[in-house]
DNA sequence: TCACCAAATGCAACTGCCTTGCATTTGCAT
DNA sequence: ATGCAAATGCAAGGCAGTTGCATTTGGTGA
C-alpha cells in the first residue's frame, strides 16, 4: 500500500473506501479551476499517475456526486457532463460566447428573489443554477455576431 | 398537395420550405406548455399525424433552432435535449423538487446585474439561464428531505 | 400545367457518451 | 496473515443524437 492519503478521513467520513484512484480524481479535482469532463480528467489521470479505466472514472465521480463530494451539471454547447470538487459554496461565472473563457463572479442575485417567491406564491426554493453569457473585454473589440444565446 | 400551411410565410421568411413535418411539429410545440424532448415529440407525431423519422424530428429541431424559431436546452436531471417555441419573451421558471412541477414566474433578477457586471469587470451580458429548485406549496406541507439540487 | 432541381425526408448504419455484468484485485477490519 | 465486501478493469451493451445516401417533395419558372 502507499503513503496514507490525505483525502483518506474524507473518504471514510463518507463510508467509503480510500483508494488510489479516488485520492487522484480528488486531488486533480481540487487543482482544476473549472468543471471538467470526464474525458478530460481520464486523460489527465492517464498522463499525470497510473493507468485507470475510463468507466473507474465515471463511476468514481457518480459516487462522488451521490455524496455531494462533486457536484455534476452540464456543459451549455453539448450537453456533455461536468464535474467539480464541491466547495460548499455558492458560485456563478460569466461565459464569454466569443472566446469560451468562464470569468467567476460573486454577485448573486437570487437573495431577494427568494423572499419574493416565498411571499407571493408560497415558494420555498433550495437551490439554482444560473449561467451568464455574453462578450468579454478581449471580444467585445472583434464584434462578433451575436450567438444563439441571446434571448435566454 | 395538402391546404397552405398557417406557418408558410413564417417559414419561407426563414428562407426554409413550409412541409407537412415543419408545420406538423410548429404546431405541436405551439400547443405545448413545457419543452419537449425529440423523443417525446415523436412519438406525439406518430400518434396524432403521418408516420415521421426520428432522425427528421431532430434534423427539424436542429434547422428551426438555428433559426432561432425554437430554443434548445438541457434537462437537468439527465442532461437529455429539450426544445421549446421561442417566443422571444423572458422567462423563468420553479421546479418543485417534490413533485417535479413547474411554475412559471415573471421575475427575472438579471437586470441589475447586467449594468453592474459591465462597469465592474467590461463584460456584455447578452443571454443567461436561470433554473430555480425548491418546494412548491402542496410539497411542502409533507416535509421532504432536500434534494442534490441544494448549493447550486 | 408540367418539368425541373435543390431541399427535405426515410432508412439504416454509425458515433460518442455513458452504463453494466462479471471476473479479478484491493482495502481494511479482525 | 486471513477473509470478505468494496473497488476496479475489461469488454460488451444501451441510448441519444448524427450522417451518408437514395428517394421524394415543394416551389419555381417555362
Ligand atoms: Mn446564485
Ligand atoms: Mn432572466
Ligand atoms: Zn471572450
Ligand atoms: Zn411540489
Amino acid at each position: 500500500m502507499e503513503e496514507n492519503s490525505k483525502y483518506k478521513e474524507l473518504l471514510n467520513r463518507e463510508g467509503i473506501k480510500s483508494t488510489r484512484h479516488r485520492n487522484a480524481i480528488l486531488k486533480l479535482l481540487e487543482e482544476s479551476e473549472f468543471p471538467q469532463t470526464a474525458e478530460q480528467l481520464y486523460i489527465t489521470l492517464r498522463e499525470k499517475t497510473a493507468s485507470i479505466d475510463l468507466s473507474t472514472v465515471y463511476r468514481t465521480l457518480d459516487t462522488f456526486a451521490s455524496k455531494s463530494l462533486v457536484l455534476k451539471s452540464n456543459r451549455v454547447d453539448d450537453g456533455k457532463a461536468l464535474y467539480e470538487l464541491n466547495h460548499n459554496e455558492h458560485k456563478h461565472h460569466l461565459l464569454c460566447v466569443g472566446c469560451h473563457k468562464l470569468i467567476s463572479i460573486e454577485d448573486c442575485p437570487i437573495g431577494e428573489l427568494k423572499q419574493t417567491l416565498k411571499n407571493k406564491i408560497d415558494f420555498d426554493i433550495t437551490g439554482h443554477k444560473l449561467e451568464i453569457y455574453g462578450y468579454c473585454h478581449d471580444c467585445k473589440k472583434y464584434k462578433l455576431p451575436p450567438s444563439d444565446h441571446d434571448n435566454l
